[in-house]
DNA sequence: TTAATATATCGTTTATAGACGATAAACGAT
DNA sequence: ATCGTTTATCGTCTATAAACGATATATTAA
């Protein structure tokens, strides 16, 4: 399994308006375990997801872009599966806001 | 002015339940905002905060509402005012989870 | 007792979230 | 070209959020 990095880069203070945004998408129980999972497990691909909360295909496919959305998750298509994966660089930047609260 | 604490002090990890319940209520830019602004100030009243934001009364007193609910704030009621604070402990302990990812 | 002040709640409107099943879309294999 | 696999999207329903004005509640001051 290749390592995968969304490579987003975008240095600097993250602002309020992106703060809440990853704040809101982490404010689900499901999103965060799915979070928590993607950090453990470096990349996965969403079946595996589906197969381990109870919820349908479609229920997680929503949460998985609403993640995305945010900015604290990206997608990799590659033919007919989407590689998920946490953007580290965002992960750290919004850790820090938080810390320095 | 008195320093208030809310004294929860219900020690112990946090469950992913109420961290999520945190983050969705850190998921509006204003409530960032207004428990950025407690945590300066460490202690004010309803009026102050709807004095800095451009939103009616009702509008700003729904938002304590929710961050009341989240545990992150506490209000306590002196008089016809309300003093609202950040519960540290509380805070604490959702920072300790977010580092932890 | 009444008035003024401070906050909370109610009712309304519009928008978004959360869940689902069904279906579409993209691709690999046959 | 079709089939199976994987994921995304659509449509629906119900629930909650976000904002407001209006009103209720609670307390202090006059």
């Amino acid at each position: 399994m290749k390592t995968r990095n969304c490579e987003t880069a975008t240095a600097g203070r993250m602002d309020t308006e992106q703060m809440a945004g990853i704040c809101k998408a982490l404010g689900h129980p499901t999103r965060i375990k799915i979070v928590e999972y993607l950090i453990d497990i470096n990349t996965c691909v969403c079946g595996e997801i589906v197969n381990i909360f109870p919820f349908s295909q479609s229920t997680i496919s929503q949460h998985l872009k609403l993640l995305k959305e945010s900015g604290i998750v990206c997608g990799e298509v590659e033919g007919p599966k989407t590689y998920f994966c946490v953007d580290r660089d965002v992960l750290e930047r919004f850790k820090a806001c938080i810390r320095d609260l």
